[in-house]
DNA sequence: GTGCGCATGTTTGTATACAATCATGTTGCA
DNA sequence: TGCAACATGATTGTATACAAACATGCGCAC
């Protein structure tokens, strides 16, 4: 699983930066030089720059004009609002999933929490989360809803940022049983209750969350990227 | 009101290129090559390629690789989607304008009722239609929840996008009649009623839509955009 | 000693040049 | 006459060069 292959293309290069800064390898704040970006994956500045835009669009990085790029540091108010939106939207695409969910989605999700629970057996709660968030997508694919799928994606996204950011370690995340409970609704068809532990399930997501300090930690960039990502 | 301002910056051009799709000067399937666009805008293809992938971000327009660009044709069921998304999303928001207009808010929505009907009145519906999306924009925005606004401002960009494909002219606009009783409801503070009308208003508009063929007509690139935009 | 101003280096913004890919029209062969 | 392969032109993808803005540090004046 040595992850040695050459990283190419704008969506290589902002799917290398999304990865490492859902794997926190890369803080918020931290500073995004172009230059930096272009040696290290050995593309040019253009290439860089475009996969920044894109981030950028996806608020997973700050464009600041003739200031450069940056971590995004998602604040307490949008900590809330996207799990609001999300609570808002993913009520909508478990109830859809509960409604059209076959056999084969149902034992597609169920690899993804079994998946879950051995990463988080294994102590690998990064990929744990990245599952879970992956978890959410599937339900939202299921939906047969394009586009509140990709706005979810999107959110599911900034969800991770945020997570890496307002984390307390204190709380267990036992969200795999929740994940467990929905997938029982899915299963019976139960729509309303699909769409009720989908909004208890989030509300639970960010009230384990501490929503009131902020923290920051910015280090080196070349050493955040050096151990994945880059040939 | 002569628009002889020079455009500029990759904003500026993204900007006068969504407004040229939403004016309908630009139909949907047309080709935006590079050269052309940094032509008339006089500008470098590096800023129209970042325009473009702004736009593209946004579902306006259709990147395709090594192919170029082209003005986004937005499917039936993409319409479909699409509204239904806003239904959703805007239910909230009118519920939270309800709870949270004050009576500037109330003053400002009014103004923009006032002036949808005089576009209206002068025969000029496009402004009307510009009018009508910048005024669900203005109740997202005073739902006072940015996540869920920016959302829903670019539903309302791909939406005017997909009325001017999908638009059939005998069903007359009487959405301001709609838009008066939202306002009504927002000014008693009645959530409910705001988040019925907005629901009821957003069903009658995906209607008044002919989502059963579909059509398309490509024309001059260049000609489209010399009355507006350029210098 | 402190604060302002300037010089210098670094970084981003933009334009241009080159390479690669795709579209098109022509020519030769069956 | 029809089809296929190729040559050619046009367009996009990428890299590099240049210009502009910002940040930093030093020196000088107060």
């Amino acid at each position: 699983m040595s992850s040695e292959q050459q990283i190419t293309g704008v969506d290589g290069i902002a799917a290398a930066l999304e990865q490492a800064i859902h794997e926190h390898r890369l803080s918020p704040g931290m500073k995004l030089g172009e230059d930096d970006l272009a040696e290290v994956y050995g593309v040019s500045r253009t290439i860089v720059r475009a996969a920044l835009q894109s981030l950028a669009h996806n608020r997973l990085v700050d464009l600041r004009r003739n200031r450069g790029a940056f971590v995004a540091q998602p604040s307490i108010v949008e900590a809330r609002e996207v799990f609001e939106a999300r609570a808002l939207l993913e009520a909508r695409t478990a109830r859809s999933a509960a409604e059209r969910a076959g056999p084969e989605d149902i034992a597609r999700l169920q690899a993804h929490i079994d998946a879950e629970h051995a990463a988080l057996a294994a102590g690998d709660t990064g990929r744990a989360l990245h599952l879970s968030g992956q978890f959410h997508n599937e339900i939202a694919e299921i939906a047969d809803q394009a586009t509140i799928a990709e706005m979810v994606a999107r959110l599911i996204a900034r969800s991770s940022l945020i997570i890496a950011v307002y984390w307390q370690r204190r709380s267990a995340l036992c969200e795999s049983h929740a994940h467990h409970e929905l997938l029982g609704a899915f299963a019976a068809h139960d729509a309303d209750r699909a769409e009720e532990l989908m909004q208890g399930h989030l509300l639970d997501l960010v009230t384990s969350l501490d929503l009131r300090s902020d923290r920051s930690a910015p280090a080196s960039l070349r050493e955040a990227l050096a151990q994945g990502g880059a040939a």
